[in-house]
DNA sequence: GAACCGTGGGA
DNA sequence: TTCCCAAGGTT
């Protein structure tokens, strides 16, 4: 069992109070601001949520305003953020605080727990950096750093390692010190205690710190099993007809659910991008399509996936039939204008911009 | 426990 | 280019 003296990390505090990150959430720590933050850093950078934290809340600047928006418009100032069910969710969430907790965010456990999207993390950061409870937290931050600190040889993801690391984090906590020490910890792991080449001169932890006295910081904490990539090579194509673009909304239960899209899928093998495309839409929507011209091809990343999109400029002959509908929930014949509110996964989204740099959509708006 | 859910940046 | 990773949650 490691040493939990909690003076081993008296450096700490002052260590934050010098260097913490001026961030939006931090000037006021308002419930509502805290709530938006953490869902949206779950399994996302800092760096990269603030701009999306600042477009939101100046769009929804409180939970009525989520819980009365659209879903569209929730995830169109999501897109790009990738997880979608967190967009769903803090709407959702933001419903159940309007009928059960007067519009507030609530600050008991079992009441944030049972909110869709929330968590043993997520609940115990509201609770210490939004009301100041003394609630410990361990995220992947944090457990960095106490693998270190206590030289933890087992994997962070191991059931007993999570339940030993917060463990650990309800040793250390300094009662009354919760909203600054838990933000601390984060954010140490953030700046200083970096998963590679962590900056053990600037740790403030570093005395203590059982890794770095057997200089093997960088060996902790102890690598899981690494998860296979499986290439996909998929198809899709913008469908266009008296200036407006067919597009097809996901069903929520599926990968970018509720996101918009053009109809498409994998090349089947001896298929051509090409062939798969038509086949597709077909299936999809019933739609005769022919290809009209090749357009791009991009390349991205989902979850385990790395995708190879091939993408084409479609047409129909005569007028389109209603399509019918296999693979989503709901279609539209958008204008270009209409497609800036939708959302779209990042790959469609990719197309959308290739389209608009080369005036290829006229009347879409090109993006920096 | 394991699989699934996205994305872009850095090394 | 490729790999790793992130202020997790749900099923």
């Amino acid at each position: 069992m490691p040493r939990t003296d909690p003076a081993a990390l008296s450096a700490l505090l002052p260590w934050f109070a010098a260097h913490r990150r001026p961030l939006p959430w931090r000037q006021d720590y308002r419930p509502y601001h805290v709530w938006i933050s953490e869902i949206m850093l779950q399994q996302t950078q800092m760096d990269r949520a603030v701009d999306y934290f600042l477009r939101w809340t100046g769009r929804l600047p409180d939970v009525a305003a989520v819980a009365a928006a659209r879903e569209d418009e929730v995830l169109r100032l999501w897109e790009g953020l990738g997880y979608y069910s967190r967009a769903r969710n803090l709407r959702a969430a933001a419903r159940v605080m309007m009928e059960r907790h007067g519009g507030r965010v609530p600050d008991s456990r079992d009441a944030l727990l049972a909110l869709p999207g929330v968590g043993r993390y997520t609940a115990a950061a509201v609770l210490s950096i939004a009301y100041g409870h003394d609630e410990p937290l361990v995220d992947a931050n944090v457990a960095r750093v106490f693998c270190r600190l206590f030289d933890l040889d087992a994997p962070a993801g191991e059931a007993a390692t999570r339940r030993e690391l917060w463990r650990l984090a309800g040793e250390l906590l300094p009662p009354g010190r919760a909203r600054d020490h838990n933000q601390a910890l984060m954010e140490l792991g953030a700046l200083v205690c970096t998963p590679r080449g962590p900056r053990c001169d600037a740790c403030p932890l570093a005395p203590a710190c059982e890794a770095r006295r057997l200089d093997i910081a960088a060996h902790r904490p102890v690598p899981g099993r690494k998860k296979d990539i499986t290439p996909l090579t998929l198809a899709t194509g913008v469908l266009t007809h008296r200036g407006r673009v067919f597009v097809q909304k996901r069903a929520p239960g599926d990968v970018w659910g509720g996101l918009w899209e053009f109809p498409g899928g994998g090349v089947e093998p001896g298929e051509t991008p090409a062939q798969a495309v038509v086949r597709e839409y077909m299936e999809e929507t019933g739609f005769c399509v022919r290809v009209t011209a090749p357009l791009t091809v991009i390349r991205h990343g989902y979850t385990r996936f790395r995708v190879t999109l091939n993408c084409f400029a479609l047409a129909l002959d005569g007028e389109p039939p209603p399509p019918v509908l296999t693979e989503a929930v709901q279609w539209r014949w958008a204008s270009p204008g209409e497609l800036e509110g939708l959302a779209f996964p990042a790959g469609h989204r990719k197309l959308l911009d290739w389209l608009a740099a080369r005036e290829l959509l006229p009347g879409l708006a090109a993006r920096a």
